[in-house]
DNA sequence: TAATATATTTAGCCTAGCCTAAATATATTT
DNA sequence: AAATATATTTAGGCTAGGCTAAATATATTA
């Protein structure tokens, strides 16, 4: 009865994703994300709903949210994909714009034996290249209290920890800018109009960052 | 028009091996091979045959080979194969008894870049664990010359250079043996009744070997 | 050569996962 | 509250790649 093609695993991973911001994925939303029509997301939906043990809960026109079942099997692609990220950057020489491609067709495959190699091999990573936190063996996700980098105000001081995108040619431009996890933050001015933030990135700079920017760079905030 | 599917690249991989030892791979064969019903492969292979362009030959009834452009296919995910299975044993601890399952997951969604860095990585090997040659960037397969153990007569010596099985009860049974690529194996005696050689491998034993297994040993004789 | 056995193909059906067009709910304005 | 806009679902269809049962070729044996 249960079923884990590449296609469900794919809606699982995504649902999760949506439901870490709001309370529920749209059929919308999911099929912007998933590159399918909205009426093949609802039939989809309907599927996992009516598997046993079901994978979502869904109410006609509510949204849908993961189960635990379905919130374990999520979690268990993103585990794949994240620990295949960090291989490929660490072990194999990607740069971490190339990687989310080639991890993306690679978690649908590889084995619990393949997972727990890899990670041995990486000595059980906490974070991926972009800073995405790694779930554990046991699925555990641990809370994450960074906060956009668009929210910091002028002298406040942060930590990049996290990459909110995959966009190569922007994690690209990132790179060039040296805007990537572990970089020292430092706000000097805001342009309240157009919402762009004056920066030095590891004491450099400064540099102006665009709202586009500001709120995929994840930073925790200095005491 | 052209496609590449998992399932076509299983068909052509197939083909290619079956046509190894034979001009032409019947239906029931591939079937057998592939776990599918007859009438599933005569399906596919109308396919593959009238898909432009063709990636087969194929008249009814007459078994079908390979078209250039079907053997550059098969000869890519090949090689796909062979690098992973030897990828997987030498930078992940894999025994050569597992690798096969894995490999074949994998062979059909890594990327040609994915390819290129564990080929580098590897140092370019020319063989994989099982001692099966791996084509080249090129899709060249250097021929090989060896046969099969069971048509040695006593007196004479070999190498092994290649086991022909993916069955991991019977790798674990030879790794035993130590007859593994590389292995010294000297016939001593033959048993023309049930096809039994008395051999000697690196030096030790005597073992008897049964025509199930030196069947499935290719080696180079001595000269 | 006729009869039987085996291999192969055809015909028709099924499921997964997508699609479009039309119908219906929900949300937002006026 | 009615009217419009937007989101969602239903209905019906399509392709890939399987399946079984029946029909037809080819091979083998008497």
């Amino acid at each position: 009865m249960t079923i884990e093609t590449t296609s469900v695993q794919d809606y699982l991973k995504t649902i999760f994703d949506l439901t870490q911001s709001a309370a529920t994925a749209s059929t919308t939303a999911l099929a912007a994300r998933l590159g399918v029509a909205p009426a093949s997301v609802t039939g989809m939906v309907q599927k996992l709903a009516a598997v046993n043990p079901p994978l979502v809960n869904y109410r006609k026109h509510q949204g849908v949210t993961l189960t635990e079942e379905g919130q374990r099997a999520a979690l268990e692609v993103i585990r794949h994909h994240r620990l295949l990220e960090t291989y490929l950057v660490q072990m194999l020489g990607y740069s971490w714009d190339n990687v989310h491609e080639e991890a993306c067709r690679l978690e649908h495959v590889i084995s619990e034996d393949f997972e727990t190699r890899i990670a041995e091999a990486l000595g059980h990573p906490q974070r991926d290249p972009h800073g995405d936190p790694i779930p554990s063996a046991q699925l555990t996700l641990p809370t994450d209290h960074s906060l956009p980098l668009s929210t910091l105000r002028p002298a406040q001081q942060a930590v990049v920890v996290r990459v909110q995108s995959d966009d190569p040619p922007l994690l690209r431009h990132l790179d060039g800018l040296g805007l990537i996890p572990g970089a020292q933050v430092t706000v000097l001015a805001e342009s309240p109009f157009d919402q762009n933030l004056e920066v030095l990135i590891d004491g450099q700079g400064p540099k102006v960052i665009g709202l586009n920017i500001s709120s995929q760079i994840h930073v925790e905030v200095k005491d």
